[in-house]
DNA sequence: CAACAGTTTAGAATTATTCTAAATACCTGA
DNA sequence: TCAGGTATTTAGAATAATTCTAAACTGTTG
């Protein structure tokens, strides 16, 4: 059994973009077709300007952030929050959990069935909760 | 039944940083005693070093950095991190879960019972388990 | 108490990220 | 199809946390 990988279409992205609410400029379209090409991802900023630089597609790091934001702010994206010096975001925004792998800076789906998170405390007064995060930090050894 | 709010002496703390191979200096003394002065914090860097100016401590912003760093190797500290934007240094070094408030960007211990953390996975193949870090973020409602 | 290694420090440097204000691109209505 | 207005993009400056550097200082040991 083959995992087909969507490569999405020009069309799929725009659509995508409007039912966000967001304007499907050429540079937002492009990069919504390099974050959800195949399988789930899970980059930087950085990497993912790098990666688009890469492959000729002119867009600016300002817009890179701007559009990673707007993407998360969206739903379209998961922003996880590992690593003190740099912001992650993840395409699948499914719950599920995380291995991150400190040598390399590297985030990772954990594989197979979630950790169970059982007895969820009463979040203190005034406050609801928005989200547990549940990372394994793992190294060579 | 009231905690005694343990106040570190200089002897205390003098004793506990040779314990961790780290030479006693005034400077690491001085923020050892704020640390770990009453009950469990968490806090930044510049959380610290703000505390310890208005306490008339004098010493730097480095030095605050380095011995937090210091003291997290040692394994007198955890280092916590929930915001892609600074580091949190927990004085509880012992398995814990926490509360992290978006909203004011303040970390608490979860009270009561952690969250049941069952069915680790198997780590990466060339990996072990380092840490399996739970946090449970909320919001003002 | 001399001498050396470990520490501290101010300030510069670095890194990720955000901001700014000007230029540009999308979209709508006529 | 186009004008006009607003949203978006962008280069570069600005910011914020953190690390680095090299010189000054301090704790320890013989």
């Amino acid at each position: 059994m083959r995992r087909k990988p969507k490569e999405l279409t020009n069309e799929t992205a725009t659509a995508r973009l409007r039912q966000a609410g967001l304007r499907p400029t050429r540079q937002r379209n492009e990069l919504a077709k390099l974050l959800f090409r195949n399988g789930h991802r899970h980059l930087t900023a950085e990497a993912l300007h790098g990666e688009a630089v890469a492959e000729g597609i002119k867009v600016s790091l300002a817009t890179v952030y701007n559009t990673l934001h707007q993407f998360t702010q969206a739903g379209l994206l998961l922003q996880v929050v590992v690593d003190p010096t740099r912001s992650y975001f993840d395409t699948n925004t499914v719950y599920h959990q995380h291995f991150y792998h400190e040598d390399e800076g590297i985030l990772t789906d954990i594989p197979g069935p979630d950790i169970a998170v059982d007895g969820l405390p009463t979040p203190p007064p005034g406050t609801e909760i928005k989200r547990v995060d549940v990372v394994v930090r793992v190294r060579k050894h």
